[in-house]
DNA sequence: TACAAATTTTAGATCAGTCTAAAAAATCTA
DNA sequence: TAGATTTTTTAGACTGATCTAAAATTTGTA
């Protein structure tokens, strides 16, 4: 079994490799883990040793297929959590980061698959971020920033690429959370901001950084 | 902030003190947990630092007012989970103790206060032991062990004071579980085993040692 | 392309929690 | 009650995770 500090670890690099994809560098680790870069060394050492990245001095790491699989499981692991505490217990979608952080080391898979089942097996975390299965898979629908509809376009909020509270709270305030239909009235020329149609006769209008980061289904 | 280890500590401390009551010994500590009794000795310091036990050298250890409080809310949390484990997730009472052990180190008030209003602010776990409040009291109703009950004498099963699987998948298939409504049909006098009487026919035998782990409320 | 700057690793230390072996204190018992 | 036994503590060491400072390597640029 791995350690939490092990697992925290592993997710950081699957974070910052762009999902697995691409190497990882030791700086990079210590600014999002708020540790040194020697501390990180010392772990980027142990994780290859337990065969969960590939690691060579200086030159980064990548993780392996079962570093891959670790890091989603606890990500899988940790949305599941968000989703109880949204949904079951009341929590504003804000709120629920820093608690799911903790409940994503408990070690039970029985845990895990009945408690996906107790939420009816979502696809996506209150954030709209998908929950990959339990082999590590994504069922994507395919997300467009609300910066990159045409006027006229319709779409449904499916997520956020930006997680902080003061940015989700704004979203709440205005109406702009999940689920809800919105089409693209007007994109001003000057700022590119955008002006949005919710219902029938809600509009509301937002800069373009806001339109960057909410993503919507077509 | 304590440690995962001192709450253990503590939670041990508590239950060989009977309740925070007598003092407790270090070879009594390191036989629940496992560990040697230097280590039990080094801790006992520190826990004494943060004033959370009163400790004299070769003279046991007793909880402090802060030290009862610590450890009761771990209890609160252990079994508002176990609580949540059986009733949503569907797990067998047996099944639920080692996953308890470690959702109790979450830390968040606000996450135990939402369990609790979601779960129906419980007054004990499946195991019918009482849930103490944010406060550390318990609100108990008087258990009494079957093995004490006259015949003729009814009772709910409310709790048992043996905790193993073996057990308690015994009760479960003998149909002793909580709730049940039981009354006393006869006591051998050679060995002291009871024969109960469940709804209007159902008859079972159980031993007396059985019948001293049995509790129901009158 | 050579050297300065940035990044990364090594060396050596600290802290929490643990251990074993030995010493000290308390308790039991003949 | 005095010696034997048991319990507890001290001393010293180890492991995992962390740090700072210094050395090694890579990268960027003049």
């Amino acid at each position: 079994m791995n350690s939490f500090t092990e697992e925290n670890y592993l997710k950081a690099i699957y974070h910052l490799s762009n999902n697995g994809k691409s190497a990882v560098t030791t700086n990079g680790i210590s600014e999002l883990l708020n540790t040194s870069a020697a501390s990180v060394t010392d772990m980027l050492k142990k994780l290859a040793d337990k065969k969960l990245i590939h690691y060579v001095k200086y030159q980064g790491a990548t993780l392996t297929e079962s570093g891959r699989k670790a890091a989603t499981y606890i990500i899988r692991k940790h949305r599941l959590w968000e989703v109880f505490l949204v949904e079951k217990l009341g929590f504003k979608w804000d709120e629920v980061h820093d608690i799911a952080e903790e409940l994503e080391h408990i070690n039970s898979t029985e845990l895990i698959d009945r408690l996906n089942n107790f939420l009816g097996n979502p696809s996506a975390d209150p954030h709209g971020d998908p929950i990959p299965d339990n082999e590590g898979n994504f069922h994507h629908k395919q997300l467009t920033k609300i910066s990159k509809l045409p006027v006229g376009q319709q779409g449904t909020i499916s997520g956020v690429s930006e997680h902080s509270s003061v940015f989700l709270q704004y979203l709440e305030r205005s109406g702009l959370t999940l689920g809800t239909i919105l089409s693209v009235k007007e994109i001003m020329e000057f700022d590119s901001s955008v002006t949005l149609l919710i219902g029938e006769s809600k509009e509301i209008t937002v800069s373009r950084e806001v339109a960057k980061n909410i993503l919507v289904v077509i």
